[in-house]
DNA sequence: AACGATTTGTTCGTATGTATC
DNA sequence: TGATACATACGAACAAATCGT
């Protein structure tokens, strides 16, 4: 047997879907339908669908039928600093705080983001090793899901060493929005200036309650972005851990190294 | 029904492995042996077993058993600029032209790659985009596969208008390495220099040939990352773009924004 | 090199459940 | 409510890969 069935039946569908020939939305027949044209079991023909699935070509609806998937308009963000927002005193992403809202507005998006949900937590492994505490440390958590026309869009956590809490950013361990960015009202308060950060970017497969959060399927077969942005102060030390994540399929990011020209878009 | 039973029998061995249980590179019980187990069908095994396929948990090898998946230890890029490595005059990405190779050996790791594979070529309307060009103009493209450690790790293709060589810059139509790197070439020929790069990031199913050559599997359980770097010369024109596509299973990407600390590890 | 035992892969048939229109 | 669609589950048989003898 060289090629399995359910993979040549797979590969005529796939054919026709790249072709054109079957449009994004557009009903696959069904499988009764199919098990006739192909001359296979119903299995056989799922088990070709199930390949599809997997391979984001199509998607299955319980009652309705087969479709061919639609690509989605990706959300673009930019992770690298804005040279005129930045100062020689600090050095802000442009996606930080509420300043993500303007590059949301800019591509004809609508956000939104929750109320930021406050924990004290300990430092797991990764949380020390991103900031250096030792593992146990106290640390303030301030966690938040953004949407963008109402869509689910990212789940963003930061953490902060507990000590500038007692050093008198306050605000850091209330439940309520920062306005004017955790950046600004750290300088403000404790003279603390973020000159810099590192972003580590990873893929993954999401967790059952991401999943559930961003309403992705719940068998893995799309992943997450994570992204984890270590922020330092004028001394070198690192003054904040930010993780966040956000579904591969429909986001994307840009970054600009050195002089770059506006995008025309 | 609740929950079907092939879910439930996969949270069961999820949580074995999870919890330790089952530890990296072990091998689960057979399909007969679980069926016997769980009192179900060897079919709705294989279902559960496909689930923890999908969900990056577990490997079936034919005529094996399957396997607990072992984590990879991810090789680490930098997208962004060393600072020293940089002047006013020009901006090089630490992975562009033979530059990648000491960031690789840094990490203990043997790079190698393979000789570049030139052609001539129309560009098509994702090339025409990102260059500013007219679709269907000229474009030399220069395509080359690196390795790791033996293993194939990325597939580089670069774009330059035909016309940079038309005006001087031959070697870039002829398939041999430019060990200066490319940047330095276009410098030193034709006072081109290289003064920013935008990088856009995105995660999408590799194509067949792709799996093939990365060693992926062919049903699209593992994404690729594809990275298109457009680079601009001192009058902010785009003079290549670069696409550069990674297993997501095994590479983590890296930015500095503003004064960085260098990292511990 | 050959063979048999074991393990997963493919294909069929059938029945019933659940979602949607 | 009925008809139609996909989802789950069982049983069975043979194919193909792997490993040890």
């Amino acid at each position: 047997m060289e090629t399995p069935m359910y993979r040549q039946i797979a590969e005529d569908l796939r054919e026709q879907i790249e072709s054109g020939d079957l449009t994004p939305g557009e009903q696959l027949r069904t499988e009764p339908e199919l098990k006739e044209h192909y001359g296979a079991s119903r299995n056989t023909v799922r088990d070709a669908i199930k390949w599809l699935t997997n391979l984001g070509l199509v998607e299955t609806r319980a009652g309705q039928g087969t479709f061919v998937l639609k690509k989605i308009n990706p959300y673009v963000t930019t992770l690298t600093a804005d040279p005129k927002e930045s100062t020689t005193d600090s050095v802000v992403g442009p996606d930080e705080g509420d300043r993500y809202a303007p590059e949301v507005m800019a591509q004809s998006r609508n956000p939104s983001s929750s109320e930021p949900q406050v924990e004290m937590q300990k430092a797991n492994a990764m949380v020390a090793a991103h900031l250096g505490v030792p593992v146990g440390a106290q640390m303030v958590s301030r966690h938040q899901r953004r949407f963008i026309d109402g869509t689910p869009w990212s789940l963003q956590t930061s953490f902060y060493p507990r000590e500038l809490v007692v050093r008198g950013a306050e605000r850091l361990a209330l439940a309520e929005n920062i306005p004017e960015g955790v950046v600004r009202y750290l300088a403000d308060t404790l003279n603390l200036r973020q000159v810099g950060y590192r972003d580590s970017i990873m893929v993954r497969t999401p967790e059952a309650k991401e999943a559930a959060i961003f309403n992705l399927p719940q068998d893995g077969r799309i992943d997450v972005f994570e992204i984890r942005r270590t922020a330092f102060d004028q001394t070198g030390t690192p003054i904040r851990l930010t993780v966040t994540v956000y579904p591969t399929d429909r986001n994307q990011f840009v970054l600009n190294v050195g002089e770059v020209p506006p995008t025309a878009d």
